[in-house]
Formats: C-alpha cells, sequence, structure tokens
DNA sequence: GCACTACCTGGACGATCGTCCAGGTAACTT
DNA sequence: AAGTTACCTGGACGATCGTCCAGGTAGTGC
C-alpha cells in the first residue's frame, strides 16, 4: 500500500472527495426533508451519483445518516463559536451577538437547525450518537466562565429551548425579539 | 341514523373502540421505535387488529401519526397541569413540583417525551401539527401569571431546553439535580 | 506493452412498504 | 325472517426500499 489511505467505517479512503460530496448532498437532503427523507436513491440524486456509489462508500445506510449529522454538528458548532467570538471581539455585547446567532439559526439556517435537532432525538434512542449531540452543548460550555454554575446551566437550556420553539413559529424571531430572553438568561452570569 | 355520530377524518365513528385502540398502539410503537417504525404493519401487530384496519379507520398513515401525535399532546399536558396543580394544593413549593415532574419525563415518562419531541419537530416541517405541538407551551403558559413577561418567556425556554438535554443524558437527571436550574429559572417570577 | 489493483457502477434481487377492493359479518329496522 | 347498512378484513397490487454482485474503468508499477 504505497499512497497513505485512511481507514474509514472498514473502508479504505484517500482522496475522500466522492465520500465528502455524498455527505453533503445527505445533509441537503436532511434540511429539506428530514431524516425519514433519506434513501439511497434520493441522497445519490442530489448527489449526482449512482445510487450504488453509496453502498460502496458506507457500509450502510444508517453509517451516512451518523456521518451526515456528525459533520453536520462539528460544523454548526465551530461556525456558531466563531460568530461569536469574532463578535464579542468587535465590542458588541454578547448577549446581541448570541440572539443574532439564534435568530440567524432560526431563519437563513432553518433547515440546519432541524437537522441539529432531528440528531437530539436520534441520539435520545442511540446511545452512539450521544457524543455528536453533545458537541453543541460543549461549545456553548466553552463560552461560559463557570460551567458548572446553575446559572449557567440554565442559560444552556433556554438557548435550547428557544431555538425548539422558535421552529414551531409561523414566522421566525428576530434577534430584537430574542434580545430581552438572551438578556434574561444572561443577567445573573455577568 | 339513529345512533349518534360523529364525522371523523371524512368517516364515520360510533363506538370508536377500534379507533382508540389503533391509536393507543401507534403511540406504543412510537415511544419504542420512533416515528419512523409507525407502518401500517407494525402498528396493527402492536393492536392485534389486521393491517386493512387502519386504512378503514385513517384515511392515510400520516392521517394515523398526526392523530396520534396530538392526542398524545392532549393527554400529556394535562397530565403536567394536574400534577403540578395538585402538588400546588399541597403545599409543595411550585419549582420542587416542577423539577419532579421533570424528572418523571426523562425516567419514566421517557418515551413519551420523545414522542412528544418528535411532534414538535414534525411540526416545525408541517405548519399544520404547529397548534398541537404549542398545547405544550400552553399548559405551561397556564401556569404563569403574565405570560408575556420576559422571565417567564425564558422559564418556558428553560424546561424545554432542560427535557431536551436530558433525553441525551446517558442517566435521566433526578429531581433533586434538577431543583437548583428550576428554582434559578423559576426565581425572577416570585 | 501488460498485469495489477483500487475505484466505481448498472442492473437486478428479495423484502417491505401503503393502499385498495371484493366480499364477509353482525347489529338494527321493519 | 328478511332486508339494510355500518363495520370489518384477507389477500393482492404496484411502488419503493436497502443491498448485492459481476463486471467496467482508470491509474500505477514494471
Amino acid at each position: 500500500m504505497s499512497t497513505a489511505y485512511r481507514r474509514v467505517d472498514g473502508r479504505r479512503a484517500r482522496g475522500d472527495r466522492r465520500r465528502t460530496e455524498i455527505v453533503e448532498a445527505a445533509l441537503r437532503v436532511i434540511e429539506r426533508d428530514g431524516v425519514a427523507g433519506v434513501t439511497h436513491r434520493t441522497v445519490a440524486a442530489e448527489a449526482g451519483v449512482p445510487p450504488a456509489s453509496l453502498t460502496y462508500h458506507f457500509a450502510s445506510l444508517d453509517d451516512l445518516v451518523v456521518g451526515t449529522l456528525t459533520w453536520s454538528a462539528e460544523r454548526m458548532a465551530t461556525r456558531i463559536r466563531d460568530g461569536i467570538e469574532s463578535s464579542r471581539i468587535k465590542g458588541r455585547s454578547q448577549a446581541g451577538a448570541v440572539a443574532e446567532t439564534l435568530a440567524e439559526a432560526l431563519g437563513p439556517q432553518r433547515g440546519r437547525t432541524m437537522a441539529e435537532y432531528e440528531l437530539y432525538l436520534l441520539a435520545a434512542r442511540r446511545p452512539a450518537l450521544r457524543p455528536a449531540a453533545r458537541q453543541w452543548l460543549d461549545v456553548l460550555t466553552s463560552l461560559g466562565r463557570q460551567p458548572d454554575e446553575v446559572g449557567f446551566r440554565a442559560f444552556l437550556a433556554g438557548v435550547d429551548g428557544i431555538l425548539l420553539q422558535g421552529l414551531i413559529d409561523d414566522d421566525p424571531p428576530t434577534a430584537a425579539e430574542l434580545l430581552p430572553v438572551v438578556e434574561h438568561l444572561l443577567e445573573p452570569l455577568r
């Protein structure tokens, strides 16, 4: 074996191009139709590859879903951390940055957010998915100073609740509408 | 038409026995395997009725899922309201009652809670389900005094977040562990 | 050039899906 | 007793599912 191979799911992966193309297509399908809409054929059509290509790159459909959600969780987590931190160094208030990020997650990023919570629910039934689901909590935790403090735990819960409830609003809430609640949740922490 | 009939889903329903049996079976299936596990045949087997019976009583599988989740939301909502109110008149602290109810929802009632949040996510994609999903919020709101207050909205979000995060804990949190967070969320309201 | 190997896919298989329909059953009316 | 009607279901249909496999292709080492 001359070229550098990595073992992934019991299968070799070199360029990984096809593989990531498939994962990205799967994420688009999940954002649009939910996990329920994921089949070999829908994802293959979305990615523009033959259905058999999925069986080649992933041991099972389940592996694909798990891989996609895990990968998505990582991307979203870093995106949020970067957003909050960069607006913090710009001198903006932390509450404002959080409120804006939440409004974004419920507006332009709505599909991504739904995917994220589908992961949560899947993780509730499958322990193997829990570390991936908790990444999101870990990112938020890394933004706090005393992660164990009661007020901070309340803040974490509040953020999840705001997002979840925002998903069943008829119109997504604006950052301005969210701001007072975020401020209230953040208040005892400063 | 001598006996009293009610129109349900464009179909008559008299005794409704079969119908509720099917709905209850569907709920058990959802609690066990999630919405993804619901098929005509799995529900029929769980209910001990022939698969064709589902097509007779429900216009489509989708109607069954929607009906089941709506019905479950109603039951859970009244159950929670009763629990909180009854323990309130017993002189216990409200925070304690809430914490206990949450711990119950994450322990013995875990399956029910997961079903509830599957409804949330389904409602995020299908506006028709949103009123049913919001019942849960309405119940909580009916317990508060000033539903529009910022602190109360934070409390509502916090409760949803606690439940959601509790579902991906490896061991369900106890009422004692939940109590400080609940108290913290309830604090500004009294 | 040839052999080799990793990479890829068309096409098909059996399983399972949602739904339908012809016909059976039992309760009520007359 | 006979008729009527609401209630129910066995069995089958076509569609779609996940997965497999024989074989094709393109790149590398000689």
